[in-house]
DNA sequence: GGAACTCCTTGACCTGAGTCAACTGCGGGA
DNA sequence: TCCCGCAGTTGACTCAGGTCAAGGAGTTCC
């Protein structure tokens, strides 16, 4: 746990367009805090004091079955807030959040926070838009989950991340299993749709990287179309 | 379509604690229109330029599947808003949205709302409260379709009703049908498994009306126990 | 260099739940 | 009062995908 300096603060979208005070104020009530790989930063029915921005490393936010499989709900990149929602609402966190790399994050105290909100409109429509953006995110988990099957939630998955790569070439930013708690299934039947993918030319596989070699099939299966 | 008085905003949850200028504002930039049942507001896809507030009536969000399967993601009650996600980060409606009764829904255009939320904290403070708490109901849903079984979803909105009707007797809000599609699976899964729980004397079913008669039996099966 | 991991892959099996089809019964309209 | 139609129920069948178990392939640590 340490000071954080406005500085450390400017860049990130949830404080862009802030102006000097509203950046100062912030800093005053953050502190800094960094986690080892596979460490908890909160648990499911945690009272939710506290909203994060991680500064650096990867952070997974998760819910566990009554038997154990673990749904992946979004996976935390450097620059983005957590525990947003929960500390806003002021209840318990809906869901386990742990690193999956080291990493930096910042703690705001929801209090102090919420009361920076009621000064600061600049602050409040930042963070009405990346809570929309989440929503949006969550909707399309839904969506996933509810109405696709496994091969189309991942060749959407391939199909995004190459955008965000701008590349054909993906290279996974998390281990297999992980990809698969994400996509709502276990790993055993993502290695099957991938290898059936791998089978039919559509795509190859390098470990952690994975090259689409047929888009336009990988977006057919996306669509719907069965494999 | 018609106009709005600020009486009419006056004691909805997104408007409450407004200084009586913020609420005059928001009526003037309204429109208020009225949609017969089965009638669609938007579709997925179209431009998100405004954002509703559902005076009266009943209305569902969902999306379809590629074969035409449905998911509700929310069914909107009077008094909330619905679109708001989309609306204000200036994208498409991610879903369809279609009146399930007679209703009537008050429509403010996205960019006068997003210039209003800029000089109203209050509403500002207001919206983001909303929007954490559609975050929670969405990740709760994605916990529910992706972890728990039919039984234990319809078991939990049985219990969630029974505490928001503070009564162990029931009235659906909707056509068993529709509650099919909100916990994610078919008409004919729910019949089958409220048909389980009535055999096993945990319920009592009467058309629209449930009875909740062994409410302990019933939380167990929401925790994951297998019936 | 090898032991002990952890991650991934593959095969065999099983089951929850979706599909299709038939039937029932209530409720509204003429 | 009699249809007609839609919501709901039930049975039979199918299948996507989860579980269990057994390797294999890198990695890390003595």
């Amino acid at each position: 746990m340490g000071a954080v300096t406005a500085s450390d603060l400017a860049g990130w979208q949830l404080f862009s367009y802030l102006p000097a005070g509203d950046t100062a104020r912030l800093a005053r009530v953050a502190t800094q805090h960094r986690f080892g790989k596979g460490q908890t930063i909160f648990s499911e029915g945690d009272q939710a004091d506290a909203l994060w921005v991680l500064l650096k490393g990867q952070v997974k936010i998760f819910k566990l079955s009554p038997d154990g499989r673990e749904q992946v709900m979004r996976i935390v990149r450097g620059g983005e807030s957590f525990g947003e929602a929960a500390a806003l609402s002021q209840g318990d966190y809906p869901a386990h959040c742990e690193a999956i790399a080291r990493s930096v994050a910042v703690r705001f105290p929801a209090n102090d926070f919420l009361a920076l909100l009621k000064g600061s409109p600049q602050l409040a429509v930042n963070m009405i838009v990346a809570l929309s953006q989440l929503l949006r995110g969550f909707a399309s988990l839904v969506d996933a989950l509810a109405l696709r099957e496994v091969s189309a939630r991942l060749a959407k998955y391939l199909l995004d991340a190459s955008v965000r790569a701008k590349s054909d070439a993906v290279v996974l930013e998390v281990r297999k299993s992980l990809l698969a708690a994400r996509l709502g299934t276990v790993s055993e039947t993502l290695s099957r749709t991938l290898r059936r993918l791998r089978e039919r030319r559509i795509v190859r596989v390098e470990g952690q990287r994975i090259d689409i070699l047929d888009r336009p099939a990988l977006q057919q299966i996306a669509a719907g179309m069965r494999i």
